[in-house]
Formats: structure tokens, C-alpha cells, sequence
DNA sequence: CGGTATCCTATGGGATACTG
DNA sequence: CAGTATCCCATAGGATACCG
């Protein structure tokens, strides 16, 4: 328990935490957006190569609400054809420990629902706080 | 980049993984509850207890979930009233540090929009992979 | 006490067409 | 190329009442 917060703030800061956390990249698409964007900034057009089965108004519609959430910033180049390109924030880019492990997570499941052997759990158990 | 996989594959086990965590904890109530549980078996009452916004329908809805994919165990007692408690499975403890980490990050994404400072993202960026 | 059974609505997400 | 505007649907989630 941590120190000098009572069970109901621990409590709450929890429920807020998560729920928030799950609010900005919970979305259908946003991790794998999110995702694309740990290896640097990309245009729209990438991306939707990167995401064959988003449609773009979905592609529009998350990357709007990453950049409410600062997870993204957008980059409007004034040319013909418009470039546009989108770039994680370093704030964003805070979420790449815990989307990795969620990754794991569920590689791991996804094992053992296919029948495969369980084999990534082991390798973070280390990381419990 | 892992060892002998493409960039394909990668991706693809990325994209399957964080999406299926997703599915198996991505309920609205389904991290509160999971993190109730992290703390020992409750009987339904207790987690309504916990959880006052929830309602009955929810909370078995959202516990069947996490019971049809082994997060869960129910324990049903026949007694008289009726005694149901629910326990975390071993399997899903796994979920534990991804969603703490989940919890920290949204910590100080609200703490960020609230204007306080920016504290807890430096504690895990050493986990970063 | 714990759980169903209805019923309802809010909304996340998809298909398509159009615009600067 | 990037984005918007409609229209539409499936479903997650809520309110309420009832049951063993």
C-alpha cells in the first residue's frame, strides 16, 4: 500500500488511473496506431497501408482523439497534394511500456487458447510491482 | 526486432496480442474488478460493495467474461442465502503488471490534465523494452 | 443473496459519397 | 492526399422487475 494515502484514495486513484489509461488508447484502432508510431512519425497514407482493414474516417476519428489526448501531434504540411503527418508525443510515447505488456499478455493468451505451450509469462513476472 | 520473424509477423502477433488483452480486459468494469480480486476471493456482494456504480446485470456480465476466459474462478457454495465468491485464476494475476502499469501511466495522464506535475512517468521508463 | 429476463438507449464503428 | 458528411447498424451497457 502506498505511503500516507488511505484505501479509498488508493482505491480511486486506481479506477481513475486504469479507466483513464483505457479512455485514451483503448479505442479499436488506437494501440496499433499507437503502435505504428513508436518507430517515428508517419503520414496518413502509411498508416492506412500499415492498417489495411481501418477505414479513413476511423483512422480520422482516433488519431483526433490521441491528439485531444496530446498522445500524438499533428503535422499539416501546405502542399499539393497535402501532406499530413502524425508523430507520438513523448508523453505518448510513456505508453509503450504498458501497451507492451498488454501485448505480451496477450500473445500469451492467445497461446493458450490455440493450445500452444504458455511461454512469454514467465518472462515479466519479474516486473511485478 | 524479435529473432527470425518478419516484420509481418511481428506485427501481426502486435496486433492480435494487444487486441485480444484488450478484449479479455478491456470491459468498462472489468479492471476494477480484476483489481478487487488482485487483493484475494470476493463473493459478489463484496465486488457490489467495492464497486457502488455497478449494477447486478454488470457485474455478472462483465464476470462471466472474465470466467469463459480463465481470469476468474467462481466458487459457488450451497448454502442458504446462496454464497458465490470469485477468485483470481493464476492466469489472470498475469494480468497484473500490464495493468498496473496501465494505472500508473493514467495516474499521470490525470495528474497532466489537472495541471499537477508530471511524476510517475519516470518511475517505469526503465522497464521500457 | 445471487442471478435472469426484458426492455431500452447511447454510441462506437462501418459504408459510401463528396470536397479542397 | 487527407478529410468531412451522411446514413446506418450492431452491441455494450443501463433500468427495472422477477426468481430460486
Amino acid at each position: 500500500m502506498e505511503q500516507g494515502k488511505t484505501n479509498g484514495e488508493v482505491l480511486k486513484k486506481y479506477r481513475v488511473g486504469v479507466e483513464a489509461a483505457l479512455e485514451v488508447m483503448g479505442g479499436k484502432w488506437k494501440p496499433l496506431i499507437i503502435y505504428h508510431l513508436f518507430t517515428g512519425r508517419k503520414r496518413s497514407s502509411e498508416l492506412r497501408r500499415l492498417i489495411p482493414d481501418i477505414t479513413q474516417k476511423m483512422l480520422t476519428t482516433q488519431l483526433r482523439g490521441l491528439e485531444k489526448d496530446e498522445i500524438v501531434q499533428r503535422h499539416v504540411y501546405s502542399e499539393v497534394p497535402p501532406r499530413v503527418e502524425y508523430e507520438l508525443t513523448a508523453y505518448g510515447y510513456g505508453l509503450k511500456p504498458a501497451l507492451d505488456l498488454l501485448c505480451y499478455w496477450g500473445e500469451d493468451h492467445l497461446d493458450k487458447v490455440y493450445g500452444d505451450k504458455s511461454k512469454v509469462l514467465e518472462k515479466f513476472k519479474s516486473i511485478e510491482t
